[in-house]
DNA sequence: GTCTATAGTTCGATAGAC
DNA sequence: GTCTATCGAACTATAGAC
């Protein structure tokens, strides 16, 4: 389906030209520019490739389609950004910190935060090309956050009527519901601090200093 | 610009049928689904007017442009959902049940959470016909959220260390989140459970019986 | 740059309610 | 017999694709 160039040089040929790389991650971050203003589907394959300084017919030289351009920049924000491995593999007392290290990361990344935003909520609609994308995304997180204050549940840091789920769940969704404010009015919403001062309402009072959180 | 008939009827003239408040019905009733599906970008004029059984053209007799379908059906469901009053009336000690009843309420409208959220996400873009209006309603909403959470820190009903603004600011986000997880996979989130739990963290701990909340 | 499809929109004529 | 409601066809712009 994809014969592009980069990621299947052919047999008996001279392989891919240096340049050839570079046009290639210049398109996927005009791609990624433009998805994350104004969406998948508004957005405008010529509008690509005039930031891109290419032809549109260039383009389809590397990428099959828009949707397949649609992939690699998925792809490419997976693997970029929001690396649940950094909760997985933190020590039980360094997840609250973990977690407020993984959501500045996040927001420090230009695009990433508003590319995930509109993507995950304009996937929602069946026949979305990420919709199966994103529903396993949001499956993953669910996973790593609920393993995650699952472990600080049983270490006891959490307060006794915080569950582990109700703990991911509403994480998990105050995260997404100040990023929507923020986009909406950059100067309504602080997400750091009202995301650390959620995780302070979820563990145990006598703990909450040993997890360097303060009210 | 927009001379349907319902809207101005003209002097000298004998003014609508009976059929065509009805038949302007089915096309907003029409494009309120498609709309909740598919966002506004998305969606085709041809589909609602399929679904509201009539021609395309036919469409354009009451409604000048898309643009304006899309004003028609905002205009509803702010009228139809989502009523701030409800918890700008509500006496201090209610504040809590009245947000978590009007959550119940707009859940229970067919395609209001889904459209609210696909277009208020969707509408983040400038230069969308909905930008305006996004920006306004959250800009109500955050309004009425501090002043019900205001009163409720002025009559103590707050935990200690828990401001107004912040208290506005996570059910807000927190609200939207559950909606975002709840559409992207409706067993993975119990929105109504995750918002009463919520509350609970917000409030006294010596006031949460009285405020009819049980953790 | 060209091709084809489809979007939103308009026009002109017919059918039907009053 | 009007005036409203309706629809098929055509127009214009822009999309993705080659």
């Amino acid at each position: 389906m994809n014969d592009n160039p980069a990621d299947e040089p052919r047999i008996s040929s001279r392989g891919p030209y240096a340049r050839s790389a570079e046009t290639r991650s210049r398109i996927v971050a005009a791609a990624w520019a433009v998805f994350s203003e104004v969406g998948y589907t508004k957005a405008s394959v010529s509008e690509i490739a005039a930031r891109a300084e290419i032809s549109g017919a260039q383009l389809f030289y590397y990428f099959s389609s828009k949707e397949d351009l649609l992939n690699i920049v998925l792809e490419e924000r997976d693997s970029v950004a929001a690396d649940l491995r950094t909760i997985e593999e933190a020590p039980v007392q360094d997840i609250p910190e973990a977690l407020l290290m993984l959501a500045a990361r996040n927001t420090d990344i230009p695009g990433n935060v508003r590319i995930h935003t509109i993507l995950a909520v304009e996937s929602i609609a069946e026949g979305h090309p990420a919709h199966q994308h994103f529903q396993e995304r949001y499956r993953q997180l669910r996973e790593s956050f609920l393993a995650a204050f699952g472990s600080m549940a049983t270490a006891g840091y959490l307060a006794p009527d915080i569950s582990a789920e109700y703990a991911a769940q509403s994480t998990l969704a105050l995260w997404d519901g100040l990023h929507t404010q923020w986009l909406v009015e950059p100067r309504a919403a602080d997400v750091a601090a009202s995301l650390r001062q959620h995780l302070c309402s979820l563990v145990d009072a006598r703990c909450s200093r040993l997890l360097g959180l303060q009210r």
